[in-house]
RNA sequence: GGAGAGAUGGCAGAGUGGUCUAUUGCGGCGGUCUUGAAAACCGCUGAACCGCAAGGUUCCGGGGGUUCGAAUCCCUCUCUCUCCGCCA
């Protein structure tokens, strides 16, 4: 959410940084909205404040002994207008909220202007890509070792799910347990043990409610409750600080954790069919910051180098992206994408997204820290993967792929995975 | 799942319709005193919103209701604790 005193004091200005994102503020209902909360919110508190001394009175008067009768009769006057006030004013600021709920985060000024991918930048590049003649994909492969089966998950569940088996099973928890041993013990970021379900006030902290619940998966609750599966960690991670006032000698905060991911995929019919990279389940270790304002540019390097670090240890090419203000996501102010490489569709695919939301989230949900003067403010909050577990799984068996089908395992895995060279069949 | 008890400011804990927009204690901050510190004493100490400001409004787990007026009464939901049952 934006800040409201920014908008009122200058909504052109605002609405011009977020076209850049190909948002279009819509600056005549804002001043509707605006003009109108603006007279019935002062009229109401105006109201209130005559009943409330009104009601002081009659207390008074009648400790007194005195007839209450006559301020009574006046109070029965302000008593329905005040009602009806009090009625259309929540309305108004339930009808504001919404609307400020749906305008997306300002790109910070270094961020570069784009449509789409394609107006992305390039930072670096790390590692020499494969570019192996008739390198197999990964479906291939994990299906040719006995190791990954689309079909029986399908009959499970349906299309977008994986059953891993054997070595490649091993595997995958091999990654998870080393990215989380690296970011604990070599990053300094606190683990983490969190609910894979969570609320509707938690959704909309980090901002998935209330415009992009589509991708969500719901439980049904026949009790009411309105329970979601998370989309990634950084929701419940990131919400450990709602409506938390921390102590400023606690920042910044770290935090990891590894959980499944849920997402419905609505809108990605008929893209990554194939394989594991687009799924309704997967695994991701999850990197959350909550820094002072000051200290939230240089958060986000160093995130995006922690997460960098793993597949520098997995001897895996990639490249860094400063994403352009087109492809953010709504609650970002400055995102980068790192991308690995994938030899069997020769090119680079994301397996990270590293964001600072400033105090986006952090309104949203009224995280906030204790200054040294003792004054209240808003965190800067931020996340990146570190990383996406299925698609690391993916990019060692294709980078990794030998001429007999077998997966070399990675040197920094080999503790993990019982000491084991290669996965074979 | 059954029975009962609770939810109040950083913590503890009063308050059961009006001079309560919440007593007090602890903690925290500042001051006096002291060579320094401790102790003692004095003062300050919740946050959300509106307002240039003065100031105002809201908030006693959430939501709804009664009333001129609700922490207090009523309804409802959530959570916590105790006991019983079941269970990874």
């Amino acid at each position: 959410m934006l800040d409201p005193k920014r908008l009122r004091a200058n909504p052109e200005a605002v609405a011009v940084q977020l076209a850049r994102r190909g948002y279009s503020f819509d600056l005549p209902r804002f001043t509707e909205l605006e003009s109108a909360r603006k007279q019935l919110q002062s009229e109401t508190e105006k109201l209130q404040a005559e009943r409330n001394a009104g009601s002081k009175r009659i207390g008074q008067a009648k400790a007194k002994g005195e007839d209450a009768a006559p301020i009574l009769a006046d109070m029965e006057l302000i008593k329905d207008k005040l009602s009806r006030n009090e009625q259309a004013l929540s309305t108004l600021q339930a009808d504001f909220e919404n609307f400020l709920l749906g305008i997306p985060n300002v790109p910070q000024d270094s961020v570069p202007d784009g449509r789409d991918e394609n107006d992305n930048v390039e930072l670096r590049r790390w590692g020499t890509p494969r570019t192996a003649e008739g390198a197999k994909d990964h479906a291939d492969l994990g299906e040719a070792l006995g190791q990954m089966d689309f079909t029986v998950a399908a009959k499970l569940t349906g299309a977008r799910f994986t059953v891993l088996r054997g070595g490649l099973a091993r595997l995958h928890r091999a990654l998870t347990q080393f990215m989380i041993d690296t970011h604990v013990q070599e990053h300094g970021y606190e683990e983490h043990y969190v609910p894979y379900i969570v609320n509707a006030a938690s959704l909309r902290g980090t901002g998935q409610l209330p415009k992009f619940g589509d991708d969500l998966f719901a439980l049904k609750g026949e009790d009411g409750t309105d329970w979601r599966l998370i989309p990634t960690a950084e929701v419940p991670l990131t919400n450990l600080l709602r409506d938390e006032i921390v102590a400023g000698d606690t920042l910044p905060k770290k935090f990891v954790a590894h959980t499944p991911c849920f997402r419905a995929e609505a809108g990605a019919a008929g893209r990554d069919t194939k394989g594991m990279i687009r799924q309704h389940q997967f695994e991701k270790v999850e990197l959350v910051w909550a820094v002072r304002p000051e200290e939230s540019a240089d958060a986000l390097e160093q995130l995006v180098r922690h997460a960098e670090a793993i597949l520098q240890k997995l001897d895996l090419p990639y490249r860094v992206l400063a994403l352009c203000t087109g492809d953010m996501g709504a609650t970002a102010a400055r995102t980068y994408d790192i991308e690995v490489w994938l030899p069997s569709q020769n090119r680079y695919r994301e397996i990270s997204s590293c964001s600072n939301c400033e105090d986006f989230q952090a309104r949203r949900m009224l995280a906030r820290y204790r200054t040294a003067a003792g004054k209240v403010e808003l965190l800067h909050t931020l996340n990146g993967s570190g990383l996406a577990v299925g698609r690391t799984l993916v990019a060692i068996l294709e980078n990794n792929q030998q001429a007999d089908g077998s997966i070399r395992v990675p040197e920094a895995l080999k503790s993990y995975m019982g000491g084991a060279e290669t996965i074979t069949a």
